[in-house]
DNA sequence: ATTTAAATTTAGATTTGTCTAAATTTATTT
DNA sequence: AAATAAATTTAGACAAATCTAAATTTAAAT
């Protein structure tokens, strides 16, 4: 079956919520694709109509099988597309979201082959997210919350949490980058933020959203 | 200013219908793009107000400078993308016009001149038509119908005339290839076919037709 | 166990791009 | 130059995706 760029859409945002608990909801959803709740619903009859959603009225929902295979698409796409971004067309790993977002929606099985085959069947995205192979199977991404990083415990970072600007913008003005060295010095209990160096750079602190948005692969 | 997916197909269409033939017709349009009439002149309408258009009710219309512009931005990004999925993603040259017809709409400078830049700036795409600069400049084509190629003269052949599957089919039924040397060895007047040679193969004849669909490069 | 608040859904409107059928304008014929 | 044909435009309808405001359902609080 085929799907409109908007259903796509919402098909890769419901994956993406249900990632951290079961079902999702109504306002969460539209919060996180920046909609109004009444479009989500009118989109959740339509998604359950095509066998994407199980979706009961007033109690949530969550892809069903056929929609996991579906996001699991959009999702290789927009990751193959970024990692040719970045490792082909020199885009910084902070630059390609955007571009990837539309990209994802191109049509063709045989490009994301090619593709995949042209970049020699990459297992991971320059956000350190695994990327799905044409089966929808991907790699355990074995990475950790900053937060729950051991103190003292050397580690990469390897993904950050989403690609909103404001994130971004603020990983570029601390200068903390995917795939340097990180290593927690201290933890404050009072605003549960934490002191961290990178690489051999001076130590500096960085709060709890930040650290949150964070993830490591410990060495 | 920033178009929709639609209004880009109309405008691309009407920059190359007017290639051959100065003002572009309503029911050309609609014929060129596989859509009614009445759809056309409401697209019309909003292309006149947007000042891409030099329109006057039922009197024809081309576009204006601006429109010029924003069409050669298109074929930009068409051509581009179809030289990388022929030279990079190994399609062949006629498997890749519906997926350049996709990804010619994807918005992003940026991202159209580091793929120039990572293809080394071609000049020709695949089909043998030329590929405009970030200002609009092109190569001549310099090219002959295949009609027009005197008797005997060597040629290369260098473009297709269109890119519908039906003559595609056609032309990889008889092994016609853009890059081939080709020859004519004679013309026949009664139904203005013509004998050809291709490479050392043995000779055929194709319709006229056919042969007005082919492009070369004498040599 | 009611009442109140929050979340969700429905109803009805809007925009974009399309369509059919009817009306209008221009071109062609005799 | 009037009549007919062809091309074009208008009028009104429709599907997709969205929205606001009102109604409904569920959850929370007393």
């Amino acid at each position: 079956m085929n799907f409109s760029t908007s259903e796509e859409n919402y098909i890769k945002a419901i994956y993406h919520l249900q990632q951290s608990g079961g079902t999702v909801t109504t306002n969460e959803l539209a919060a996180h694709i920046n909609t109004r709740a009444a479009s989500v619903t009118d989109m959740l009859k339509k998604l359950k109509v095509k066998d994407i959603l199980l979706y009961e009225k007033y109690h949530g929902f969550q892809l069903s099988p056929k929609g996991k295979k579906v996001a699991l698409g959009i999702v290789r796409k927009h990751r193959l597309w970024e990692f040719f971004l970045v490792n082909n067309l020199n885009f910084g790993w902070d630059e390609v979201h955007e571009i990837a977002e539309e990209l994802e929606h191109i049509n063709s099985i045989t490009l994301i082959e090619k593709l995949d085959a042209y970049l020699d069947y990459p297992k991971f995205d320059p956000h350190g997210d695994p990327i799905p192979d044409v089966n929808g199977k991907m790699e355990p991404t074995r990475q950790v919350n900053l937060i729950d990083l051991a103190l003292h415990k050397s580690a990469r970072i390897s993904a950050v949490g989403s690609q909103s600007s404001e994130l971004l913008e603020l990983l570029s003005h601390k200068g903390i980058l995917i795939g340097s060295n990180i290593e927690v010095l201290q933890k404050f209990a009072f605003d549960h933020s934490i002191e961290i160096k990178i690489d051999e750079n001076p130590s500096f602190s960085i709060s709890q959203q930040l650290a949150q948005s964070l993830f490591v692969k410990p060495i």
